[in-house]
DNA sequence: ATATATCTTTGATCGAAGTCAAGGCGTCAG
DNA sequence: CTGACGCCTTGACTTCGATCAAAGATATAT
């Protein structure tokens, strides 16, 4: 995956407002920089990388940020680097040659980014939100994998996760009507944030516009749009703003998803 | 994943038949007999364990058959043994509480079957056509992952095998027409007996009933029909019997999927 | 060989989602 | 403020695939 494309290389100096919550530590430090945030901001861990894994990669890890809409790597080009998302969302999708398009996945903070030990890039991944990246040569991690196996368990584990999604999601695109594709998706990104309740309030923003939405649960913008205004309608869930959403109930919203 | 409803355990007494290839191996072994039979089908690996690692599980691993139809594991149900696919094809399945059915995905030998480090089974599988697996008890197995890191690196990439292909059936299942989504299950299938050629003639057995491709495909029974009559109509397929087919030109096929 | 059940094909009709078109709303530049 | 642009919503109409229905194959059992 190489993420270098219109990539921002941020250094010290111009970290400001990116990593608020641990910008007190960043200039104090023997290891890299911007990892050591990634450490603050996700319990010890660059995603899948712990402190030592970090330390080890110290000379080839470097931290990233790319504005939402930059294509971060593109389908059947050369693998090059891989990454840990640390903030935003990334979208990987796949087109056909008359322009269709499928979203295959979404990945949130701190999931590790990058088709593992291939050459060629399975998917074209985007920023769909800005995004911050903690990017690693392939040869490097590749590397630290061959000589360390708790390292590749773990990324197993994120494997297996991304297929049990992927899995999900089939039943989805292949089986569920329009409305329950939209209901399904906003169940989805509202325990994504708070995996652990399945009742209740819950408030968020969609990290997605109404085009990747469509591309996401293969369906157009207009009958997005007009499924989302029939939940509206029926108050299961309430917009209150383009992107801002509230449900008020998810057990509600859950008996929608078929 | 648990396979062993509906198992016939089997000896090396009642073997014929079902090993032809390797028949004569089977009695004179110290490793298991019928894992040494995978051993000749497979190129020394009985899917993804080799040698040495069967005889590290010599006690554990059984050779089992099942019929067509048999449901090996269910969705929600505890894993106890992991398995490899050794003859016939498995198709994994989940299910709405309505009863609609999507298919997410099929194995075929040497595939390894399982959901790796997990207490419950993600999706339901079941044995599309007549199977043998070679059974392995999940705690053995596990035991021999840990301390062995190559197998779990050969694991890894059947996983990232998998996710690629769940994200290619996304594809077909969200943006695709019923007419290509046809068209890309048989280039699917007929490529899956040889990878390497795109081109030329192709003459199989479909693994799958017509109800098996249109929950794979998230269609009817009778949209498939239809669009098979329409392909053939079209000289894209010849239909020899319900499930012999014949593809006279694959290039001409792989203009159809879309 | 005949009966029964299951699977598949084909036809007629219906409806959910796509397409085409117009208009609303928020943002940004001038 | 005003106009332009991008994104979103809504309406009218069309179309593809689902549904309902029936008849033709194929397999299994008696």
């Amino acid at each position: 995956m190489d993420i270098r494309a219109g990539i921002t290389e941020l250094d010290p100096g111009n970290l400001s407002g990116i990593m608020d919550a641990s910008r007190k530590d960043i200039h104090n430090s023997d290891i890299p920089v911007l990892c050591q945030s990634c450490e603050a901001r996700h319990k010890g861990m660059c995603g899948v990388l712990n402190s030592s894994e970090l330390l080890a990669l110290a000379r080839s890890t470097r931290m990233v940020r790319h504005e939402a809409g930059t294509e971060l790597a593109a389908e059947a080009m050369p693998v090059e680097s891989y990454a840990n998302v640390m903030r935003g969302v990334v979208k990987l999708s796949k087109v056909l040659e008359d322009g269709r398009q499928q979203i295959v996945g979404l990945q949130f903070a701190p999931d590790f980014l990058g088709r593992l030990f291939s050459k060629e890039n399975a998917v074209t991944a985007e920023a769909a939100s800005d995004v911050d990246l903690c990017r690693v040569p392939k040869p490097a991690l590749e590397r630290l994998i061959a000589e360390n196996p708790a390292l590749e368990h773990r990324l197993m584990q994120q494997t297996l996760r991304e297929l049990d999604e992927a899995r999900e999601w089939m039943v989805t695109l292949g089986r569920k009507t329009a409305s329950e594709k939209i209901a399904s998706f906003l169940y989805m990104i509202a325990t994504h944030l708070d995996p652990a309740a399945t009742v209740g309030r819950r408030v968020f923003d969609l990290p997605l516009t109404r085009s990747d939405i469509a591309d996401f649960l293969g369906l157009t913008i207009e009958t997005v749009s007009r499924q989302l205004s029939k939940l509206r309608a029926e108050r299961i869930v309430v917009i209150t703003g383009i992107r801002h959403i509230e449900i008020p109930d998810l057990g509600a919203l859950k008996k929608r998803c078929g």
